[in-house]
DNA sequence: TGGTACGATGTAAACGATTACATCCAGCGG
DNA sequence: CCGCTGGATGTAATCGTTTACATCGTACCA
């Protein structure tokens, strides 16, 4: 394999000459670079990328640490980051943490040992906010940027949308329609954005002179089957609600398969709200109704500001909120 | 930032003792040992991964090219990818083509750049194919194994299921269940993987006495709403078939919704079966009949595969086959 | 006791680029 | 004709490890 000294020999310059000729500098004779380019050629010369990011202390690679690849809420976003991350040279390591603190963990040390120049971080966990470093923004950290979720204590960059206003949004929707009695299936207990959208799930209601009684409040885990799960509780209560907010599509797909499973006549008995607007919630029956988060562009905001962080060296305490739009399907109807 | 040599004065040994201690070489005295420890930890030493990487030249990455990574198939792939790698001290570079070959070759040429050690592909263009080194298994290339898909044309390195066979399973499910006049939507006309589920489909087909009319056959992109619109074009036709088999979930699902928006009853009018057995197959309206591919074992053996290859320094012809399950559900019933 | 063998440790040369600094040369003004 | 300037190029230090090889004791055997 080919290296620098090769080409110089080739081209009768010095090593310094190729990597000026390579990066672009404007301080080489237009012969001599052509020079340098013919013996490039000639040899098949690739720079070594291991040799560069070594002497220049930054590995052009970000570390994307994503709770479940699997869900693709998520990997719309990750699109999004890939793409403005080539666009600028930059290529995304992928953390697939699955929840797990252990992973975060492990992931994250990929910072300490210079294998990744920053993290933006899809899910709830700062992993390096333990301790005394944690509600304060600690100078120390590496560049790393927070991706929908958010951490209430730490003055992150943040990129999301208002989740509060989203969820308020659609509780009103369905208290347009008649609804009274609505139910919320959440996400887990701890994630701050779930507690934002229980919030404006609670503050809609409220301001629609309605209690949200305890029991219509369920906490899934974001799946599939948790939702179906939640939703098989709220139906074997006394009396079951007339419609369901769910915290994100997946929950109300399998909350609309639990209630098809108990008979109910869809969307006539029951209506369903999802979150997110993933591709399968057009396609899901009936249609569902849900609050579209830009995701594609929440990934671009994201590796945006990152790149921005990595340019600047320092970290902005920036929050780009962006828009929401509640998108009416079918299963959103009248209240009987 | 520490480094080596203060920890090696801090502890009062030489650097090549401090690097012995850390990777666990055995000749390094007890005391000695603990000496070091001591001192890494005195100082928050983390080994600096560049220079290792840059000295060793090997980055234990792997490049993990997907066609879409929004596309739930593949995700779970590369989750069964990313533990394997995890586990055994490699991380992934997540590439994704968008079925798009610049971006193929923009990732491919990490390999060369030694940014990674070898690629895991998931998609059907081996990227750096082309010319003469096609169809043949060319010694220069870098470490790479194929999952799901592959070449016909060379013997790489393969992680896939029995596609005709599945394929043919399917059909003769349908057959079973007294359909006559059935369609297939495929993908990609370009795809291997399609043109065997295409004769699986035909072979199931004739070996019951029945011909495949080319209208019969409609070419997709796997994606929801390329089903949708393939399924509208049959439904479009002077006489419906009475069973569609799709080769992906994803069409499939848009190929129930595409029914049901022409007011056929589903799953009584018309049968449908998908391809894959991703979560949402399960949740869909009626429940999808599909054939379950081992989507993490496929991961897992894809990097196992890689990991040996990578050990061994040899790309071994190797394909393996995985074992793949007809799952009926709700979606595929006896023929009006 | 001398030589040998071996285990523990140190020394220093890589790895392949980037880049601060030195050098060289041509052109120009005084 | 001299010295200065500035653009083009070369020289060599540097990044932080790993690792081949050298060295140094010590124990053991003849």
């Amino acid at each position: 394999m080919a290296n620098i000294k090769d080409v110089a020999r080739l081209a009768g310059v010095s090593v310094a000459t190729v990597s000026r000729t390579l990066d672009g500098s404007p301080k080489v004779a237009a012969a001599t670079r052509a020079r340098v380019l013919e013996a490039v050629a000639a040899c098949g010369y690739v720079t070594n990328a291991l040799a560069r990011n070594f002497r220049q202390r930054r590995t052009h690679t970000v570390l994307v640490l994503v709770p479940d690849i699997a869900n693709p809420f998520f990997s719309r976003i990750i699109r999004g980051i890939e793409r403005v991350a080539l666009e600028h040279g930059y290529r995304i390591l992928l953390g697939d943490t699955q929840y797990n603190a252990e992973r975060e963990r492990a992931y994250a040390a990929l910072v300490t040992q210079r294998q990744a120049d920053g993290i933006i971080c899809l899910g709830m966990n700062i992993p390096f906010a333990t301790g005394r470093s944690r509600s304060r923004l600690d100078p120390d950290w590496p560049p790393f940027v927070m991706a929908c979720e958010y951490d209430g204590e730490i003055p992150a960059p943040t990129v999301c949308i208002d989740n509060v206003r989203a969820a308020t949004e659609a509780t009103r929707h369905l208290l347009g329609l008649g609804h009274r009695d609505i139910a919320f299936i959440s996400g887990p207990r701890a994630s701050p954005l779930c507690r934002d959208r229980l919030a404006g799930f609670t503050e809609a209601m409220t301001a629609a002179g309605l209690r949200v009684r305890r029991e219509r409040v369920r906490y899934g885990d974001f799946s599939l089957a948790g939702g179906h799960q939640q939703m098989r509780a709220l139906l074997g209560g006394a009396r079951t609600p007339s419609a369901v907010f769910c915290a994100n599509d997946e929950m109300a797909i399998g909350a609309l398969r639990a209630a098809r499973q108990a008979g109910l006549a869809l969307p006539r008995e029951l209506s369903i709200v999802g979150f997110d607007d993933i591709a399968f919630a057009e396609f899901a029956t009936p249609a569902l109704t849900t609050i579209r988060q830009p995701r594609e562009q929440i990934g671009v905001r994201s590796m945006q500001l990152m790149l921005e962080i990595l340019r600047d060296g320092q970290q902005p305490g920036r929050r780009i909120v962006l828009a929401h739009e509640l998108v009416v399907r079918e299963s959103s109807v009248a209240a009987p």
